[in-house]
DNA sequence: TCAAAAGTGTTTGAGATACACCCATGT
DNA sequence: ACATGGGTGTATCTCAAACACTTTTGA
């Protein structure tokens, strides 16, 4: 049985990763293989499958056209206008994801066409990936300035000095070294390591990781990682 | 030009409509009026058409289920499960609403059989709808204690009293009135009315109503209405 | 006059902010 | 020895939390 007289549409994922490589944020793109916009670039799209999920389609897609894989994505939202695709219409569904690009960068290998761009020198985007992207960068800032996220963009092991480039760089703020490191430290998420990262001083800065547990059960945990003052300078 | 060999899906919304009557959140759902499921309780949903984008289709078919109009519907996400409906695949966008039950008591007239519910006296919903609820609420949650939505709750003009209510009633716990009248009014969001209502009392309570221009331009702005230690209860 | 809800202030503590110097080390 | 980035402590202030009594008025 089916429903009749119903209009039937194709539907599609759309694939959104922020990465970081320790001193930028970038985005992943693909030059689009087929018409229309062809050769322009593009995030990472598909169209849905009968027997997946929106989810499993989006970590299909991505995978099939970067090479990721085992990468959490996260569904952002849906976009509608009928003729946002100029062939046919399309209702896009986008995904996010934010990864290390260092740990990601064997998988993303040279078969696939797939290029970080720095997200101050994107190129032109085909269709409405743009307001996709800049939709996502906004909730990007939105929940790093409640929850603990970032460190999906981190390796395992990274120094403070880091995680605060990390922060600095998505709200384009400077913050106070002190108060950063007190307030981190209080969440009790991090764990010191033994050894140092000498690649960015002589001096050496000292390795953290996750406490796994505390992080998972404390996700939700509500932390002022950015003040309100800085944020509001977000609402221009 | 089509995109060939590509499989085409059913698109629909459903809306939640979320109500408060000045005592209790309720949520509004219609019977079914055809199979599957007929006779069962369900949300407002319809399929997309072909030139209306999702927001579109969504405040068309709460109008046409219910009568409402004028509605603020956001998106809240899309829901993908492929057997989530028995007869044919649908891919379902589910939007919110939260209104003030008296204020859109006309619209709802007889001639549509919307029917309000209690929050927690909800019969049996028919697919996934009991999950979009679940989402939708803790989602309500989410933001309210972050920024001053639950006003779209009441009418024009209501008392502090009753604004407790609701924050208390959301999160079903209490609240001290002392602390909680001195946060909102620091907010300046409220403008006191002269008059009293003296429905709840004998005393009376004044009337206030919000400063919409102060209300849109810091809506953004971060509230800490719900305290950290309140919030992380609803963390079980 | 009393019951019932509205309204109001103060104290305390925690956490956010501002701020400046010493440390370790490779060159 | 010095330049470079890493690491640390204190004083102040703001804001959230805890807490109890007075006011109004209809019945």
């Amino acid at each position: 049985m089916k429903y009749s007289n119903q209009l039937r549409l194709l539907v599609a994922v759309d694939c959104i990763i922020f990465g970081f490589d320790g001193e930028q944020y970038k985005l992943l793109l693909i030059q689009r293989g087929f018409a229309p916009e062809k050769e322009k670039w593009s995030l990472m799209g598909g169209f849905v499958r009968a027997e997946e999920t929106l989810d499993m389609a989006a970590e299909r897609v991505l995978n099939q056209l970067t090479g990721l894989k085992d990468v959490y994505l996260e569904q952002l939202q849906a976009f509608s206008e009928p003729d946002r695709d100029p062939i046919e219409r399309v209702i896009a569904v986008a995904y996010v994801a934010l990864i290390d690009i260092k740990k990601y960068q064997q998988q993303i290998d040279d078969s696939f066409h797939a290029q970080w761009f720095t997200m101050n020198e994107l190129p032109q985007l085909i269709f409405d990936h743009r307001e996709m992207v800049t939709t996502a960068l906004n909730n990007l800032r939105y929940k790093a300035a409640l929850h603990p996220i970032l460190f999906e963009l981190l390796p395992e092991k990274f120094t403070l000095p880091q995680l605060q480039t990390l922060y600095e760089g998505l709200y384009d703020i400077k913050m106070d070294k002190r108060n950063f490191t007190r307030k981190l430290l209080s969440t009790n998420l991090l764990k010191k390591e033994k050894e140092k990262d000498k690649s960015s001083s002589k001096k050496g800065a000292f390795y953290y990781s996750l406490d796994e547990t505390v992080y998972k059960n404390n996700f939700e945990n509500f932390l002022n990682f950015v003040s309100k003052n800085d944020l509001n300078v977000l609402n221009e």
